[in-house]
DNA sequence: TATAGCATGTAATTAGTTACATGATTAA
DNA sequence: TTAATCATGTAACTAATTACATGCTATA
């Protein structure tokens, strides 16, 4: 049984104790979405499709009138977690980023134009890392008090060491474009 | 007139003298493919509706039995291209990898299969670094022989040491997560 | 003479987003 | 009481890939 990586984000999901489709878009919109998004679109009909697969379990949890599906993970659905977690296959890698490729057909440009590009490449990573930096220490919090957030904290340290790498790079570009003027 | 993405990279590949349908993609295999792809399906309609537009100008160039359709910048198309390189709308950027989705989950792994994780993911980027090392020779002597490539060698620049970021954080958490053992 | 490369194109599929509808609960 | 948040769901749309069909030319 091939499962689609929503499949296995939502997996992962409710392992670490996410139990709604609304819970795990919520965590999936402060986390993995800087580098694997999901939306409602997928996270609700794929939740239904892991139920009748048997790799989760649903029961409803009115929790008064509200009506809310609460998950959590059969055997086999941890197991089919841990073999995509240790499988071999390659791992899929794909980026779009506008700024680069605007970068790229930079020689139809002017020099101030090539400037004014890259500063506006660094403001935009730039302000990725604060707002990466502004969830953080809601993560700290999360990783200190629930068992098992060690590595979405890492992550998040990835992105704003990133952020950071991308935002220099567009700043030493910056300059070179100014020099060269 | 809103133009798709995929419509300012075949505009900005015709400006660097990529006439056919075949050298653009054949270029963008080498280059933007690593920062925003595009394939045969996108290509040979968009072609089309750019002339259509009046953003190109084709024209059936035989050059013997072989069919090859030649296309060049109209000046609404240089306008067009300029517009975009200049406009500042927020710069689109998304990034999908699985190996950082699944350190995201790696608290349900155990420490050699988070060791095995990282390494695998290194090596992924090490084989990206080499295979765009491998390009440099060529770009650059694109670069020197053609005028006005000069960005597009910066970008592989980009990627080549973009590659070494990555590589270097997974080879950081590879010992990271080994210490913790 | 056969294989690799040049060259164009599209049909079918898949993946994914957007936008909306619905309604309850909680906090200001 | 009103806005924000919790909560579920889907229809319509858009974008993009894959896989194929076709056929010429140059080179080993």
């Amino acid at each position: 049984m091939q499962l689609s990586r929503a499949a296995y984000v939502i997996l992962g999901m409710v392992r670490l104790g996410r139990r709604t489709g609304y819970e795990i878009k919520s965590l999936v919109d402060v986390s993995t979405r800087f580098f694997w998004a999901a939306s409602y679109g997928q996270i609700y009909p794929e939740l239904k499709r892991l139920e009748e697969a048997g790799l989760l379990e649903g029961e409803d949890d009115p929790e008064s009138g509200r009506r809310r599906r609460s998950h959590r993970l059969t055997a086999a659905g941890e197991r089919a977690l841990h073999d995509w977690l240790t499988s071999s296959e390659p791992l899929e890698h794909e980026l779009r980023d506008e700024g680069l490729l605007k970068f790229f057909f930079a020689d139809a440009l002017e020099p101030d134009e090539r400037a004014a590009l890259l500063r506006r490449m660094r403001e935009q990573y730039e302000g990725l890392r604060q707002r990466l930096l502004e969830i953080q220490p809601g993560a700290q919090a999360a990783r200190d008090e629930r068992g098992g957030e060690e590595f979405a904290y890492l992550t998040l340290e990835w992105g704003i060491s990133h952020a950071g790498f991308m935002a220099d790079w567009c700043a030493r570009m910056e300059r070179r474009v100014k020099e060269g003027d």
